[in-house]
DNA sequence: CTGAAAGCGCTTACAG
DNA sequence: CTGAAAGCGCTTACAG
């Protein structure tokens, strides 16, 4: 197939024996175009079917209308719904989004983030991967003059807007609904620490147990348990002691907290009456699995609307300097089945 | 924050006293540059944190290295896989992805492609909205001379690439098993009809029901019942009939099938011994229900690499005329516990 | 191997 | 209101 001649801004000014200065005025509805010849263009630019060249017009103005985006996955409900919320908010501004997945991975990141900078983009929007390593190439975005906004996993180091959740009060909020529950012994299965994300999630564990007099076992706290695979593994683990725990707070993802549901049924443990589970993120499929799971939801289209439009504001005043600008939306427990002890079930 | 000058091939140029032409051709790698001074520059731009302007790159040579993907819904497990597989695929050979959601809108799948037109890319992959009244705008596509590829949701009147699933076969199979299961009564939950893979797979569920010479029912077929609220509004009328059927194959969606699923289960049909249950896609969350969901897979992360590779055969082969190619993928049932009537439950 | 020059398709300050 | 011209940052055919 090869790539046909297109219509340009030239070939709409030689058809009508005017010059290209006043097709493109008209193509981008200056007032400086005589009001009939404007028309003119405009409807003869439909005939020939122009179609703007993207590619040139960013490059004369320096600017793209583009806007990067970075997450881990995007077939997680979470992010899925944050881009949906970001796309939401930029499609009628005329932006376009370029999203990358990292697929966890650092390498992988990099590559993204530079693939964004060559693309000349106008801002990076990242959640960043949990085996990223180092920020050198966050920062070289910002060297770049390009606008990076960090959401949910944020390097909190790295002086950028920021959206985030206050994860340390609803883990906190989460345990202390388990404890009113009845539940005694509460494990958790706790993230990669060099997350910052998920040091604050079990600071709330933490703090929920401190605030209800209740005593940290060390053996109930397995690090690494963020997949549903380590969930599960952890949660053989778990239910294996001599005293098991009879709650178990998946404070990394749903994922892992379905790792826990799965194991906990192939072992007889009786969800919620002998063990209690707790996920985090709300993950459509938390209300279908059975029972179905307790979790925290993180608004997450909110989240997307929300960082496309500090976007938006950070870009009126752009004489100034960035002022780092943290968003925190405050997440909510949703308490399903999973941990309803006190319900006869 | 004011976009910062950067560093151009001019600025490397200058530096180093040598041409831009000389630094380009460095940059490229190409042979046409003296070793020593090849590897100057690289260090040089290097150094001053020289990252290539793509868009200047692609204006010059009239190609993006940008595939632009338009589909329904990206938090579909079946649209996030076949986005994952096309990335897997082009993210070596460097090329770049831009999604777009069209949300099964038209309008917003009219203004997707136009964006994309702009934008230059050199190809456009398309699974078509449900709610796509003609197809100008993918006839424009072509027009401009741009690569267009279809999967899943194809027009099948417009001759480009295509990748398929064998909707018909699939659908036969999956009837004749919940047959084999002993279901007598069988009602179909169908997708709209203007689009070509709803009405395969309702003649697969014909043909099913003729080679076991079971009569067709009127009433048993549901039209336009293709999300999870029109598969729960179809099973409430289904399930009240007076001789009910014993089975539904919601051929439209997994989503359908978990209406159908909740609405059986409110009205205390029990599942699969009173009513068998077919979804379609293969979604995760179909393995998570109580019962879990018999569906079929489509194998979306291997149609989203075969995409991408019809995408790169076809441009090796640049200077013929595009011979349109369709490419049938064989879809696989996955029987789950919804339709095993005989096995005791 | 290297340079000078043209050009990709736009936009916009400048002059009238 | 309109035109001529420069320039965004690259690449590449041409000449040497």
């Amino acid at each position: 197939m090869k790539p046909k001649k297109r219509t340009t801004i030239y070939d709409i000014a030689e058809k009508l024996n005017v010059t290209p200065s006043s097709v493109s005025r008209a193509l981008n509805n200056s007032n400086y175009v005589n009001e009939t010849t404007k028309k003119l263009i405009l409807k003869t630019a439909e005939e020939l079917n122009y179609k703007r060249n993207t590619l040139a017009s960013n490059l004369r103005k320096g600017q793209s209308k583009t806007i990067g985006v970075v997450v881990p996955r995007i077939n997680q409900n979470f992010f899925a719904n944050v881009i949906a919320g970001i796309e939401d908010a930029t499609y009628k501004q005329g932006y376009n989004l370029i999203i990358c997945q990292s697929n966890e991975s650092y390498e992988k990141e990099v590559q993204s983030i530079n693939t964004l900078i060559n693309q000349h983009v106008d801002c990076i929007v990242i959640s960043v991967s949990v085996d990223s390593k180092n920020y050198k190439h966050l920062q070289n975005v910002l060297d770049h003059g390009i606008q990076l906004i960090q959401f949910d996993r944020v390097v909190e180091e790295l002086e950028t807007l920021k959206v985030i959740n206050d994860n340390e009060q609803a883990s906190f909020e989460a345990v202390n609904q388990i404890i009113e529950q009845g539940y005694k012994r509460i494990a958790l299965l706790e993230g990669p620490q060099n997350l910052a994300i998920f040091r604050q999630r079990k600071t709330g564990y933490l703090n929920a147990l401190a605030k209800n007099n209740m005593p940290v076992i060390d053996e109930l706290i397995i690090e690494n348990a963020w997949t549903k695979e380590l969930g599960a593994k952890a949660t053989r683990k778990l239910l294996g002691l001599k005293q098991p725990p009879d709650a178990i707070f998946a404070s990394t993802s749903d994922f892992s907290a379905l790792g826990v549901l799965e194991v906990a049924t192939a072992m007889n443990f009786k969800v919620p009456s002998q063990l209690g589970i707790c996920g985090y993120s709300n993950e459509d499929f938390t209300e279908l699995t059975s029972p179905s799971i307790t979790t925290i939801d993180q608004f997450s289209f909110y989240m997307g609307k929300t960082v496309a439009n500090l976007y938006f504001q950070e870009m009126e005043n752009n004489d100034t300097i960035v002022v780092p600008k943290i968003i925190s939306i405050k997440p909510k427990v949703i308490m399903r089945t999973s941990t309803q002890k006190l319900k006869k079930d």
